[in-house]
DNA sequence: TAGATTGTTAATCGATTAACAATC
DNA sequence: TAGATTGTTAATCGATTAACAATC
């Protein structure tokens, strides 16, 4: 019972966990209390198998012949996902994009506390957002230190994105999520998320002018 | 030569074609003239197998003994994710993160054109938001079907996300792009993305608090 | 020509689906 | 108890890697 074994856990699995986590979060609220893997595959629009495959690489959470118990499921999901740790963020890139993250309200609460924002452009610094202050650049390695700040959200241009890359790894953040429109790099114990928008709209450009393809 | 099958082409390829065509752009600015597939595959972190297969999907693009010409086959990347189509974008939603993807400067780039941005708050109806207008979400549905529109972005809160894709695809829209924190549901031609930002930070936790794991 | 590198077929690996005994 | 549904093993499907003949 609940073994968590977790021994090499693929990442096509681990990108579906906060998609479980969402659909059972939306069971809760409508208090449904439970929940054959048949029906929420079915809600979630893939197979219970699957799905029974998938939470077998963490442990045994059903009941035979009835299924599983949503509130105690979900928050099984959340702590396999680590949403009972509390995580340190900061923002480098004051931009639209900067800006709009830093607003975003559901990373707070979630338990990623935005802890600072920071930009190279002089009009900037100093100005509020939210709660946070906007600081220069120069302050980013000793802030990252001295506030262990596990992770790193990258909104700069594309030129500056390996220089603020390089300089969150030798201060010793533990993982980076890029905005920036190119592939930077870092060493492999810092973990690295690239989210390159237009590359989305590039996939839907493909689809919209396709004759043929695979579903998703 | 060029014979462009394109007959079923997986999604993961289909994935894969942005990332193409940003490092051969990137080579395209160095000036460089050829390359090989090994090379290519080296700067990008994957196998020259994987690079001759993907690109087997479309047709031959190189020569033996040669490999690649950079520049033809970056347009080759382009044309095959239809980059030589212009699309015209809408933005529903006005807040910070509509805002921000309204003034995000790679899409005109690359040919995706932001027509409109709607909201449903008063007080932002008739704001300029660089060359556009906020428009009342009342207006949507004739707008999309005068304007032609193919792309729309949903950055709305949650509640509200699946009414606005229902209006879209009342309207014909044909690709939706959906920033909202909830899986929408469109009918199976049109085409829809979901961004759901919060996930990618679960992954992040995971991964920060793995004891094993697999590589991306 | 000889060397390099493609396009493509075959082999391997991994992920999804099917099936079913175990059991609540 | 009988019916339902799990956890898990086996079968299938699809994607990646290896290998190599074709050829520039």
């Amino acid at each position: 019972m609940r073994d968590t074994k977790e021994t090499r856990v693929p990442m096509v699995v681990i990108k579906r966990l906060p998609k479980y986590y969402r659909y059972l979060g939306e069971l809760v609220e409508r208090k449904v209390e439970r929940v054959s893997s048949q029906t929420l595959a079915n809600m979630m629009g893939i197979s219970a198998s699957q799905l029974r495959q998938d939470l077998n690489h963490f442990g045994e959470f059903g009941q035979q012949g009835y299924g599983y118990r949503v509130e105690g499921l979900y928050h099984e999901i959340g702590r396999i996902i680590g949403l009972e740790h509390e995580y340190s963020m900061i923002i480098v890139g004051a931009g639209n994009l900067g800006q709009a993250l830093a607003n975003y309200p559901n990373f707070a609460k979630r338990g990623f506390l935005l802890k600072g924002v920071f930009d190279i452009n002089p009009k900037l610094v100093g100005l509020r957002l939210r709660d946070n202050e906007i600081m220069d650049i120069d302050k980013l390695k000793p802030f990252i230190v001295d506030k262990n700040i596990d992770i790193g959200i990258i909104t700069v241009p594309k030129e500056a994105a390996q220089d603020v890359a390089d300089s969150m790894v030798e201060a010793g953040i533990r993982a980076i999520w890029n905005y920036a429109p190119v592939d930077i790099k870092v060493p492999p114990q810092v973990f690295l998320e690239n989210e390159h928008l237009a590359d989305r709209l590039m996939v839907i450009s493909f689809r919209l002018k396709a004759l043929g393809y695979d579903e998703d």
